[in-house]
DNA sequence: ACAAAGGTGTTACATATTTTTCAATATTTT
DNA sequence: AAAATATTGAAAAATATGTAACACCTTTGT
């Protein structure tokens, strides 16, 4: 590395805020693939980054730099340094943090604990559970216990703009007998119970499946008494080097059958997504996202 | 990529035989520094190999390339190709489903998200961030909005058992400027705020600012406008290729968070934590864990 | 609502870079 | 050893690239 230590990617993030708007959409796009796409033609970058010519120019200079050439010279001096230099054998994560810091053993463990998860996973499962999610035909419930009603909201959230019909039950709440009420045979439970599995939970399974309803069961690696009413269940390895578990698996899983669902059902959301749209619009929660 | 996975080094060095002295000698040169010498402009390259401009233009032309320029762009994209796979390269994540399955897009996405998040983030902040939320002498406020509150409760959730002095506010609620009244200097917020930014979160976080509350702030690539407020921030890349954002990176560095605090004040977290178990097993609510 | 300032993009120009041509030198073959 | 062939480098031509000047648009403040 040159004189200072600071990588050209650590001045564009440090100067972030001080860029335009032209100028802070070109930085994510080097930043984006960084260094390769810097170290093409100028022109490249900027189609690259739908910015003008003069705006790369211009913000190479407010990095400090003479010109795009010298601006091109310091990148490759960088990826010299990096490539000599043993360390940077980039098995980390958080490259700035050592090997041994939370930061990297947490995410490969939570990268090992997806790898484990999805491999076991059948896609056939999988994709018979969203068609189930996707009928409107049904009515679907969403149902979370202490800890996972945060992800049994995260899906619920998602699910009701794609789709109507849906109720999103706590099991921890004194409520939940009365919504079962209503449950018709063939109508959809998505369950979550990982460890502690919970009473409240398999009681509720329990009802749903006498009322002929359909289960699908989000659980851990050791599988919570639900699964065996579940018509389909999904296991996550859930281990981390912590005190607690990690969702960050059965959220990847419940991301994707969202999307899955999104497009199963494409011609419905679609009206949904833009009515909502005009009512965040009107109620002026929401910034405009520029 | 291009159609066959043959480096250039790997076909510089299997021609190397068929190469004339002064193309072999240029060869070598591209080889001491591979890839950053390549490139740089040819004539800067002639130069360090110590052989004429031709010479350069021609041993490109033997190598298959139409000219220069085709050959830096090869390069580049092999630096690319090269950067983003620091682990399990082709190995689909769900063994049993083609890859182009939603289950293996998706997840690529987010291993990618969380290989760019994770290395953009400064570890000394992150420290500095789990310090402050690990201060019981201030008071611990957890904020989220309409899809991040779901984030909020779990880190509250879990907060909740390490640490006394801690509220969650929903800023899409009525009743959040209620809990302002009590916000004394040295309190810390942690925020969300992923697109689209609300209008609520903002004013929320001006206000905790104003009474001179620390900010820490979770947020997307492109950050929320309480950024400019927030002493630590740390955004996360969020994009899948879905109508939705994903909330995965975010929460493996809320996961880090609650175990790094968790480490920070394990002295008190155990006599909690094992209060908490008793209650657990007085209400019967869950089941034990076999 | 208007004016001023700052930001952005289109065009034109100068410069740098690559390619081609051609002559000189080295290497091989007979 | 001489001729033929292959290799190399210098210089010129062609192309591509970066920079500067100008004009339009958007935003900000009065």
């Amino acid at each position: 590395m040159s004189d200072d230590t600071l990588t050209i990617s650590d001045r564009i993030q440090a100067q972030l805020d001080d860029l335009t708007r032209a100028e802070r959409q070109l930085a994510h796009s080097i930043l984006e693939n960084y260094p390769a796409s810097g170290l093409g033609p100028l022109s490249a970058l900027a189609k690259d980054a739908q910015v003008s010519v003069p705006t790369v120019a211009r913000m190479v200079q407010k990095l400090g730099f003479s010109g795009y050439p010298e601006f091109q010279l310091e990148l490759r001096e960088e990826l010299k340094a990096k490539v000599k230099n043993p360390i940077a054998k980039h098995d980390t994560w958080a490259e700035r943090a050592p090997s041994e810091h939370l930061l990297n053993r947490l995410t490969d463990a939570v990268i090992d604990n997806i790898r484990h998860t999805l491999g076991q996973i059948d896609p056939k499962d999988f994709d018979a559970a969203c068609d189930l999610a996707a009928d409107t035909s049904r009515h679907l419930y969403i149902v979370g216990g202490r800890v996972t009603h945060t992800l049994a909201e995260y899906l619920f959230l998602h699910m009701q703009v794609i789709r109507p019909k849906i109720t999103h039950i706590q099991s921890t709440s004194n409520a939940w007998p009365h919504y079962l009420l209503d449950v018709k045979e063939g109508d959809i439970f998505i369950v979550f119970d990982m460890r502690r599995y919970e009473n409240n939970t398999l009681k509720l399974a329990e009802m749903a499946h006498a009322k002929g309803a359909k289960l699908i069961l989000f659980t851990d690696q050791w599988r919570s008494p639900v699964h065996h009413l579940a018509d389909i269940s999904f296991s996550s390895r859930i281990v981390i080097p912590s005190a607690w578990d990690s969702a960050v698996t059965p959220l990847l899983l419940l991301e994707t059958m969202v999307s899955t669902v999104q497009n199963l059902t494409w011609g419905d959301t679609k009206d949904r997504m833009e009515a909502l749209e005009d009512m965040f619009d009107q109620t002026k929660l929401f910034r405009k996202f520029t």
